[in-house]
DNA sequence: TTGTACGCGTTATCAT
DNA sequence: ATGATAACGCGTACAA
């Protein structure tokens, strides 16, 4: 019952090894009857052969990895389901490889690479600033999804793929403007956040000023670093501190429909109403903004598309008919009921 | 540029291989100042090892895998926390892999425990339906988190953790009746199910049973296959198609809290109230429960508590401290705002 | 403390 | 169509 190898399975057989792995590998060259004879033997002595010998011998692979930062944050779940279905589609297997919070996704991408021999990468959450020496480390094409860059970045040696934070962003904060409000609080990421958080959150302030509204320091809340980011867990404890503090405000914007449910909560808590006594904005577009209720006004971010594109121009990539591009697209601001015109 | 191997290294360091693998493994043997110039060089030419390479010659590993059916799944993100957190505090790697729905679970851990040499594996979601012959290729114990299995097997070989699902959807469906609800329709699993789905539907059954409640085929509703199980969006269509019946009811219980979420916009949007016209209860207890509008009631599962146990007796079995244990674990009926007495 | 040489399990090359 | 054998890149006896 213990390991057995190729060649246990040769000897088995009577044949040589090479025949066995012809017949794993559906190589053509190969005699039906000898590899379903072959077949037959491995089955029935449950041969497994062992991956990490393959990956070591092997030159090309056809695999692509998804590397994520994140996992559980369910703006990802409709994007992992595209890329599933499109690599599937293209023969391709599918690696999805969680990045740890505090771990440097290029190094692992980097060693995933030589130990997969991978095809080709797409990254998928976190910021975004490594050095080009590093990431010229990186020897198959990947693309950049949903990431925010603030920082200018040579982009001609990589692909990415997202909305136009800041533009978005704007739109609904000029959309509150528009209903009424003018004192709007915003929940935003911590001060040194240079990635999407930087770029909402600068959208949010232009949108004030073409507004004519004074900004107001008192209105900017932080997400809190020890939880989560972006959650409803986060949102709620912000939007408490809001409450209690007593400044008034009539809309709240927050960076992510997650921490907007958790605003919602808080309000109610303090037995207030949204809409009623406060609307609340969100970002990002996902299901649940829809099924909660009061439904949540955001910002939709086309992700199956995004993931569509982004798995598109990777396999362009790959197949060198292309030169890195960089797409953005148009996100959608979606009115529900979470928000109402005071005027 | 391209690859270079561990022989470049020594070669460029003027060592021996040995000297170099030395190195890299924080090996005693190795003189502090040949192991600090290796690291220079290595890091100045950006050498990684080919973790296949590694895998393949090394025998231990100190590895453990956790196999992940749904990752989508929100149930699943607090306890992959815990299994991070637990894994890395024992000074084990941590991989978690997902895997596909239609793929068996149990050829991917024989892959996986062959070419990562895993130290054990726990395995999350899914249903486990095995033949004994396929269980005993993993030859590094397993165990089973928050998985359901109504079909009786040899529970020797390996370990479990979970809630009496059974009971825990008694309890919950007990408690309805008592508020006074007779009508009490249910969003369930496929009738083929042999998982969670069949032992909360059974308790289910059995509560009404005992409260001397008829059993009415038409309060039943069945997932819908072509739409994620157990999600919103199942919930939402099966509750819309159950108000469009006509069917009187006062009282749904169904299998999730996302599906519960569904239910209570599809009564939203007919123009209804909860609890105000009909009560809804979920299972699980996952954090939007909490945050819902109104606020769910439901079976909390310690979902916390379930994983850090998976862990402990995964590493008592890895340590050959004991034997298989099968752990159940209490589950808590939380009752919030989604359902109300009708006495 | 350091280096040489072999083996891990597989696939690719080149014969036959 | 099939088989022998040399890599793949690394870790580790064993020798030095």
């Amino acid at each position: 019952m213990e390991r057995l190898t190729i060649i246990d399975i040769a000897k088995l057989c009577g044949v040589g090894v090479t025949t066995v792995s012809r017949a794993i590998n559906n190589h053509p060259d190969i005699n039906e009857e000898t590899k379903a004879m072959v077949m037959k033997v491995i089955k029935e002595n449950h041969y497994v052969p062992n991956n990490s010998a393959r990956n070591l011998k092997r030159s090309d692979s056809k695999t692509i990895a998804v590397l994520i930062k994140g996992i559980s944050n369910p703006f990802f779940s409709p994007m992992i389901k595209v890329f599933e279905k499109e690599i599937q589609r293209k023969k391709y297997s599918f690696i999805l490889q969680r990045v740890d919070e505090n771990q440097d996704e290029i190094e692992v991408a980097i060693e995933l690479e030589k130990e997969k021999r991978l095809k080709g990468i797409v990254f998928l959450g976190g910021l975004f600033s490594h050095s080009q020496e590093k990431l010229q480390q990186l020897t198959v094409p990947f693309v950049l999804s949903t990431i925010g860059m603030t920082e200018e970045f040579d982009l001609s040696n990589y692909s990415s793929v997202s909305v136009d934070d800041f533009n978005e962003s704007y739109k609904i904060v000029d959309y509150l403007c528009n209903l009424g409000h003018e004192k709007i609080a915003v929940i935003t990421a911590p001060e040194d956040d240079v990635s999407i958080g930087k770029l909402r959150y600068e959208g949010y302030k232009k949108a004030l000023s073409d507004h004519g509204i004074a900004y107001n320091e008192r209105l900017v809340r932080r997400m809190k670093e020890d939880i989560d980011s972006y959650s409803m867990e986060n949102g709620y404890a912000v939007t408490k501190e809001l409450l209690e503090s007593g400044e008034e405000f009539t809309a709240i914007f927050t960076l992510s429909d997650s921490m907007a449910i958790g605003a919602c909560k808080a309000i109610f808590e303090a037995g207030k109403r949204v809409p009623e006594d406060y609307s609340v904005a969100g970002y990002d577009g996902l299901d649940i903004s829809f099924y909660y209720n009061p439904s949540i006004t955001t910002i939709k971010q086309p992700v199956v598309e995004i993931a569509e594109a982004s798995i598109k121009i990777l396999f362009d990539l790959i197949n060198k008919k292309v030169n890195h591009a960089h797409q953005i697209f148009p996100a959608e601001l979606i009115v529900r009921e979470s928000t109402r015109s005071i005027l």
